[in-house]
DNA sequence: ATAACTTTGTTAATTATTTCACAAAATATA
DNA sequence: TATATTTTGTGAAATAATTAACAAAGTTAT
């Protein structure tokens, strides 16, 4: 539970917030001026009522009778999500998996992007990739604090992940999005979100085994 | 939430059970016989009674006074996960992150597999990936049907995920797990998992910036 | 200009989820 | 053996999140 001043509102408000953001950026591309809660709702899998919630925790964004400027909206979103500015975000651990990351940047208007990799293998080190250079891991607090960067991926083996963290945290990186499959241990100041495959797909054999 | 014959539990306890496993396992190996609620608490930012609660849906796993037995514990959470057989993974897209996918299976005592890739550029066809073959998206509904597949990962670019989804849907796949930015059109029968890297990003961000 | 329709924004009601509190069971200690 | 301590399992209470209901505002049609 998330509180301004005068609402409380849940943390998967600010995920679904993001998806709809994504999703209105498409339907611009696609050259829809105006959209009603109840065709995103039919698009996002959201009730009409849930997305019209969602956003009256940041004010009034749609028109009666008519609905949503997807422009407009875009806007806001990006404003709430706090994407009106450039955020840029650390990698540590340039394998496969660091490397797919890395590639699926395009370079249209994102910005959130990631501006620095590190790994700690000498075959990897001072390579580039996508146009992202890769550091040292033993340079990461020095670059990190020169370029203040507050998000960090990290994508490193199992075991390396905690030292990463410890790393990441001692440096001043305030956020961490996790890719290996351990729950890290931080200071509570700091937020982690975890990506990990192998629990979704087992979350997905429960339902299907019943 | 999720009913059984007397107890209703969390989508989120299904996910947290996940977790669990995982973590028991890892306690197997560091040679851990025994741990509390509490202890698992620490280690995994879970509250003691929530974890209890969440195994409480489905037995009595504990022993009052002493805690859970790492061994039996992972037998049981194996069995309420379905994982005490095997499970075949179909994966379509073999770009840079389903290989990274592909690539991230050892070959241990996993039950959950990818056995079947697929892909729809000539280069990538009947080339092998980590042992795992990759066919052409046109033998899938085949393929699938035979090896009797139920889920299925897409790590296809974001304009051609429906058109996979759709095919999946087809062919008899119950659950997907998501890697395209897009919310997918599903039957409401068929459970979908979405992992979205930059939406998670965003959420970050929103933090951040409060 | 008026009436009929649409769609938002919001309070209240409902439903879902977590936390609390404590009895029951097991162990350790004296 | 009796008492103190630990820890589980669980119904009840509290908290959180979603859905329903509807007034307010805008649009369209006549």
């Amino acid at each position: 539970m998330i509180c301004t001043d005068k609402n409380c509102f849940s943390p998967e408000t600010v995920r679904r917030l993001a998806v709809y953001l994504q999703n209105f950026e498409r339907l611009i591309k696609n050259g829809v001026d105006v959209v009603s809660s109840g065709q995103i709702s039919k698009l996002l899998n959201v009730s009409p009522e849930q997305f019209r919630k969602d956003l009256s925790y940041f004010g009034e964004f749609g028109k009666r009778g008519v609905g949503y400027q997807t422009e407009s909206l875009v806007y806001e979103l990006k404003k709430i999500l706090g994407l009106n500015q450039a955020w840029q975000v650390a990698l540590v651990g340039v394998g496969r998996l660091g490397c797919a990351l890395l590639n699926s940047q395009d370079f249209s208007e994102l910005n959130v992007r990631i501006t620095a990799a590190f790994d700690s293998d000498k075959k990897n080190i001072d390579k580039t990739v996508n146009g992202i250079h890769i550091h040292d891991i033993i340079n990461f607090k020095k670059i990190i604090k020169q370029k203040k960067i507050r998000i960090c991926v990290i994508s490193v083996p199992l075991d390396h992940a905690q030292a990463v963290t410890d790393l990441a945290v001692e440096s001043g990186i305030e956020a961490i999005l996790n890719f290996a499959p351990v729950i890290l241990n931080v200071p509570e100041n700091i937020h982690v979100s975890n990506m990990d495959i192998y629990c979704e797909l087992e979350r997905l054999i429960f339902f299907l085994n019943k």
